[in-house]
DNA sequence: AACAAAATATGATAATTGTCATACAATTTT
DNA sequence: AAAATTGTATGACAATTATCATATTTTGTT
């Protein structure tokens, strides 16, 4: 069993506030798992009882939609915390996590985080922040969803996994979506997603090479939208 | 000053875990303002330092986007909180205020709030529930406004208006928002929206009377949708 | 390597939604 | 009360987006 004290990914969470002491019974209490490509870490409805810190890999948070198409919500990275919400609203889970790429994550159960919450100020204070950091992107999101074209959209998704999570040494997205799942993330239709695309890539804006996109003149296609 | 221990609002909120000894400091240290139809309470960008609690009339939440068109991300009751995302995440606030009816609301130093985070517990898990209660459902807003149609989001606005702020005696929808606000709550150019109210109109699923709606057969409307 | 399955791409078309113009009604101001 | 302003309604049209059909390419499996 790894030691939490030695996580480098705990200094990106809220767990960076917890001390020595709280990091060893931690480590007492963790699961870690292993998640494969495309499998779930939980799925919406699910009750999970505790929360997943995610080591590494990235995955996708989503909700299947009454038309049968699944939204993505978010991308969660290393460092981040998966499940706080249900967990401190004692409910199911509101969306599934299915992992992007093979991941490792581990699962602190409930009863030991509630304990952390009464006695460690600053530690609920960082996740408290956390969530209203999310709420803030979701009210942002949403406006977004309302108010802007799916090209608008798009453009902005292909910036944002740009920045968010880097590039290939030939410049392309280092991160691997599938035209469905970045339609998923647009909220729009398969087809529209890759018609868009053929279009910026006429354009020359961004280049497509098999599933690969690269972002030829981030500036152009910003102001293109 | 009236005395925050006999508010009635108080019990609605997350202020109710507060004990006799907090209100009496709350009730000390508070702003009382009465807020007209129409006026702001905070705008974007605004630095706030406080939280606000309604006591009485209900006021939008939106933002601004860049087609410059005001999306309503939530409408919020007497007894909920205004500020409490921005004042914990110690920025400028996302979305402005407006009261939709003449408003008493009380102001909260952030000072004051931030020592019931220290020291009461409970008033720290009742702030993050409600939080986390908002993220659940700006998720889901954000899933129906990239998912579904105008017609559907608009139907299940007007059921959502009815449920939560009630009937006039001659069942007419209690709330009162223009044409436009109903559309910026929905997501649509005004003119869409009035022109899916007609349809309902002529449907017979709702009556419009004035700028009066009243929904007819409720079930029938969700079906229709 | 050959095949099957899945993902990507594109065309044709329909449905949805937005925009602009204009009319009409309600409200406010003078 | 008349005029001006604002809000609501509707038509005509354009733009956007979805859907269905069908290639084409890629990936995985035998």
């Amino acid at each position: 069993m790894s030691k939490c004290e030695q996580c480098i990914v705990r200094q990106f969470s809220s767990l960076k506030a917890l001390n020595k002491e709280e990091l060893l019974k931690m480590a007492d209490c963790k699961t870690s798992y292993t998640i494969k490509k495309g499998e779930a870490i939980f799925e919406e409805g699910e009750i999970t009882n505790g929360i997943y810190c995610v080591k590494d890999g990235v995955c996708k948070l989503s909700k299947l939609s009454d038309n049968g198409k699944d939204q993505i919500v978010k991308l969660v990275k290393p460092g981040e915390l998966l499940g706080q919400r249900s967990m401190i609203s004692e409910e199911p889970a509101n969306l599934s996590a299915v992992a992007l790429e093979d991941m490792e994550v581990c699962f602190i159960p409930k009863s030991e985080i509630m304990q952390f919450f009464s006695e460690n100020n600053q530690f609920s204070m960082n996740v408290m922040r956390t969530i209203c950091d999310d709420l803030k992107v979701a009210d942002d999101h949403m406006v977004d969803m309302a108010q802007k074209t799916v090209r608008q959209r798009l453009v902005e998704t292909l910036i944002y996994l740009e920045e968010a999570f880097g590039k290939n040494d030939d410049g392309s997205l280092h991160i691997q979506l599938s035209r469905e799942e970045l339609a998923g993330m647009i909220g729009t239709a398969t087809e529209s997603c890759i018609r868009l695309l053929s279009e910026l890539n006429k354009n020359g804006y961004i280049a497509l090479t098999g599933k690969k996109i690269t972002i030829v003149d981030k500036n152009k296609l910003k102001r293109f939208a």
